[in-house]
DNA sequence: ATTATTTTGTAACTTTTGTTACTGACCATA
DNA sequence: TATGGTCAGTAACAAAAGTTACAAAATAAT
């Protein structure tokens, strides 16, 4: 654990918050899909990403998803942060979207290292100014452009985050984080492969040239 | 100003705080319309709300208008305190809504009140927590609801802002916050008030049960 | 008072998105 | 190889939103 703190923390973090990390945080992998917070709920720990991708996703009443974006190597869920200040719960669902490793630190260090670390500090506020800004970039997607575009951006960052040029999902799961439905996300694929811009294929899509 | 600060921040700072806020910060008062930050520009200091409101928004590549959120009094501005951290630009344009009454903080005394001030820390933690949350109940609405959702949830929180309820504004003008055409604006507005939710006159909309 | 401008109402039409329904292809496994 | 389930393709239609065009009313400017 320490080696990966040290990999890429290291360049952020002084060596005694590094070494107090260390001690207090706890070495997780989870596997794909796994859910890591739901809406709701109070939070206990707050994570470090070390390696994967987590994605943020938030639901209406109906149950209807929406992702708002990936949390990956190097960032932490400043929605996490948010609620242990206020003892708040959960707005967001977060799911793990490929293996992760990560470092959960206790949040009762938060107030702490935050008085301690100017490092912490910088990090704490860097990660909301991130988060803040991927949100608005989703607001944009959301509001000023129509489905394909959106339907572009999404396999774009998609195939970006799991570094690879094939989306392993079902039509259905896309409809389901673009909140929209399977025919409309079927029909806005199909335009997409006749202008040769990926290949479909059962349980996943070819991405060549969007 | 004194005065102001100890009535709107009063329970939230400490005195040796208040006192350094009274001592360096300006105070200012802009009209309605005023606009106190710009899209692209880079930003000088960090406002503290006493009275009235601003509107924050943000533009896309054509230069159509959507509006995130309103800040009101003891609010202050995240994205301006994420932009001075990091001497970013602005994502964003803020507007006052009404005339407004604010103290403006320089931007060297972040850093230094961070470290020196719990209370500050707070206050800045809670002020990005809330402005996560307003952008995520905007992005609800602009992805869960219909137009005509989103207009009733427009006039609802302007009449409030506002404190009557009576909205000043065109047609036109609402199109423009909400992102889309006079025309759907008009339709829409015509049956809320055939449905006796609200009184269409030239500019102003007398709001009755919404 | 006359003219020009702004604001609103409305019709007619297009585009985009959402919905329902049905089909065949593919896959797992009994 | 039969069977049941999942997934994708497509048609037909409905609803929502965007667009264009024009007219009437209110207001401002001359």
């Amino acid at each position: 654990m320490i080696q990966d703190l040290k990999s890429i923390y290291g360049h952020l973090f002084e060596d005694a918050l590094i070494n107090e990390i260390a001690q207090v945080g706890t070495y997780k992998e989870v596997p794909e899909g796994f859910k890591l917070m739901e809406i709701g709920s109070y939070v206990k720990g707050m994570p470090l990403l070390v390696s994967g991708a987590i994605k943020v996703l938030r639901e209406d009443k109906n149950g209807d998803e929406l992702l708002l974006y990936y949390l990956e190597k190097g960032d932490t869920c400043s929605v996490t942060m948010s609620c242990c200040m206020g003892v708040t719960k959960s707005e967001i669902r977060a799911i793990a979207e490929t293996d992760t490793k990560l470092i959960m630190v206790p949040i009762q260090k938060m107030e702490t290292w935050t008085s301690k670390y100017k490092s912490w500090r910088n990090f704490v506020f860097e990660s909301y100014h991130n988060r803040l800004n991927e949100m608005l970039h989703t607001m944009d997607s959301i509001a000023f452009d129509n489905m394909d575009k959106r339907l572009i951006s999404y396999l774009k960052e998609k195939s970006r985050i799991n570094n690879e040029n094939i989306i392993r999902n079902t039509h259905q799961e896309i409809a389901y984080e673009l909140h929209t439905s399977r025919v409309v996300i079927s029909r806005l694929l199909k335009k997409l492969e006749n202008l040769g811009k990926l290949e479909l294929h059962r349980n996943y899509i070819l991405i060549k040239n969007v």
